[in-house]
DNA sequence: TTAAAATGTAAAAAGTATTTGACATTTAAT
DNA sequence: ATTAAATGTCAAATACTTTTTACATTTTAA
């Protein structure tokens, strides 16, 4: 699962960090997600992609 | 998080079993998903998306 | 109304996500 | 060049998802 999640950040303006406070979750599940380690639960993704401003559909990339 | 679940299977005349095929996974996993007892992974949730024709965003509702 | 199919449920084990704390490396700004 | 901020990474612990096996209940259809 790719994702495009640095992309939509950086856009964003926001460090992993406030991406992880704004989801509440830490700094390194952030980091992990984004550099594809593993999966965000479906929850974190939902949450992930309000604060980037878009959908889980455009967020991941289902491959 | 609430799920569109047993509507789309239904509309695509499809069972529990038929679709945990389809997503190659168990039953009861189906089962248990649909009746909200926990979230899929972010991949079950695109499989089930796409068996079902739909997206991950019209699929779970993030409440 | 009986049989088959579908669905619901449970417990134990295995697999996966997340946290915390810590330290290293890279990037950005001064 | 130096510092601060941001990012990368690791290991151990905790939490959550999924599987398997098994059985009970409900629904569907003959």
């Amino acid at each position: 699962m790719k994702n495009r999640i640095r992309e939509l950040r950086k856009s964003a303006g926001l460090s992993q960090e406030e991406v992880a406070k704004l989801c509440k979750v830490s700094r390194q599940t952030i980091n992990a997600i984004e550099n594809d380690k593993y999966d965000p639960t479906l929850q974190l993704a939902f949450n992930m992609a309000t604060v980037l401003d878009t959908t889980v559909d455009e967020l991941f990339i289902n491959k």
